[in-house]
DNA sequence: ACTTGACCTTCTAGTCACTGGAACCTTTAT
DNA sequence: ATAAAGGTTCCAGTGACTAGAAGGTCAAGT
């Protein structure tokens, strides 16, 4: 299968695809012509990536993740505690981003928003 | 006063006051040698720009709105359309980050997470 | 046979907001 | 006189792509 058919299953661009080549993430054969030539199984390995990666997941964990996935020996432990530690920055990440919300909406609310100079969110953001 | 001395006081690493004025947030007058000499008013304005940074607001953003804060002129509303704006960005951001700490928490759970291979967060991941 | 258009290839460079490091200069304290 | 701690510039790297250029290939229609 040609690179852009399976960019459309997997949902990924082409470009993607090529990069995560580029980086040793797959290896799909090649064609006479020179062009890639993915099977059933780099399909499968792609979409793995696609969920893994729209699940925040580095690229990095997915090097690890797709390691885990295709050795039939893994111990769950090993793939539980990558996925819990990622768990843990999604809600560090989280909460901060909550604590900047929150500022901020106090700040949008207590702005009149009209056409007068005076603005409580410059005010705020003088520290 | 030294880039060093402005840096602890406006808790911006050196590197990133250098930065600033590479990209034109701020014009640090010069001394004798060469070195940096900020005045009250650029640690004020780096101060501004170290505390808009850290709600999340992109440089550019900071742009604007510095050039907002130093226009006595500025309509407030023009202030509230940024950090509305932002907030809003802030809030999807925080949505989809929450979706992922679901799905992903419900893969942890189901994990046994001991030394056997078999693991429902890999298939999940298989998508 | 020829052309058109859609696909494929590689390569370079840009994104964002820094950050690290090298090579070198100045100031301050001992 | 020297050493440490600061300052300067410039270049390169980060993460995960993405845009674009220059060119090769293929399938369909005329």
């Amino acid at each position: 299968m040609n690179i852009k058919d399976v960019g459309n299953r997997v949902g990924l661009p082409a470009k993607t695809i090529r990069y995560y080549e580029d980086i040793g993430l797959i290896t799909p054969d090649r064609a006479a012509n020179g062009y890639r030539d993915f099977s059933e199984a780099h399909v499968h390995k792609l979409t793995f990536l696609a969920r893994a990666r729209s699940l925040g997941f580095s690229v990095d964990d997915c090097r690890d993740l797709l390691a885990l996935w295709e050795d039939q020996d893994r111990a769950s432990a090993d793939v539980r505690a990558i996925a819990k530690d990622h768990l843990a920055q999604i809600e560090t990440k989280i909460a901060g981003l909550q604590d900047m919300a929150a500022t901020l909406s106090d700040l949008v609310r207590d702005c009149a928003g009209d056409g007068r100079p005076d603005c409580p969110i410059l005010k705020g953001l003088e520290g």
